[in-house]
DNA sequence: CGGTATCCTAAAAGATACTG
DNA sequence: CAGTATCTTTTAGGATACCG
């Protein structure tokens, strides 16, 4: 079971379908999977579609609340622009301009985006309902490692 | 609509709803919300957990299947513990030696590790779904950058 | 063998100033 | 107002050598 010649039996169809979802190979960074994973462990993007799952929202409007929601971090202006930027470019928000001067911009989520919310809640309401085993287990690890 | 007036009526909730879930505050960058989700995105983490969903693995072999699965990259002996390190740390892996000298290694699942898996295969079978959406908004949104 | 320590590069994120 | 450009700081990740 430990060779590598058993390797490649056992796991010739789990390493294919593997190497398929997680595309590491060939094109790279630029895999849809990977993409989505790293924007939803990013810093920001998660919480920006959750506000925007709750409306649409002018850019100043979602900065604030954006601020507001995280008391201890402040968003900047570059990585606001730069998150939403990605979260279009993914086709899971959509920004609206008006024709008005100076033009007034607001966002929201796409159909997609909106569809993917499903999945993120059902990630989130998996760490909350295992908020506290988690916890335990960082303890134990934490107290193990100072021996 | 617009003003902070009507943000605070509005959202009064869902700001608690969203603080609550993503708890940007306080605790900081220890949230388990937090923590998770930047887990799944980095570069090797869910690659291990899908690795591993598969069976336990000596820590060579892991390390073999690893850089078999993903041709152009190849995981550093520094990130491999790194990661394998944060992953038991969180009590999704379970690290196991055996009294041999030199001592064997090997790693599988902890029960909440699999079950955990649950939400990632659904969040890859979303992605994998909307593949091609993905890479249609990609092209627009690219198409629109070069004008 | 499995892990650690050290050093280095690359990428993410922040601060600030500027522009139509 | 919204975005861009530039610069700096911080963090992720990699290369390598060494240790029990």
């Amino acid at each position: 079971m430990i060779n590598l010649e058993d390797i490649r039996e056992d796991l010739r169809e789990g390493i294919r379908q593997l190497a398929g979802s997680m595309q590491m190979n060939g094109a790279g960074r630029h895999d849809p999977v990977r993409e989505i994973f790293a924007m939803l462990g990013d810093k920001w993007s998660t919480l920006i579609l959750l506000v925007l799952e709750l409306g649409t929202w002018r850019h100043t409007d979602l900065r604030r609340i954006l601020i507001r929601l995280s008391e201890t971090e402040r968003i900047s202006q570059r990585m606001m622009t730069l998150k939403l930027r990605g979260l279009e470019r993914e086709g899971l928000v959509e920004r609206k301009t008006t024709a008005d001067i100076p033009p007034k911009v607001s966002y929201c989520l796409t159909d997609m985006g909106q569809n993917l919310m499903g999945e993120v809640h059902g990630l989130l309401n998996w760490v909350e309902r295992h908020r506290v085993p988690i916890q335990q287990a960082r303890m134990l690890f934490d107290d193990g490692e100072e021996l």
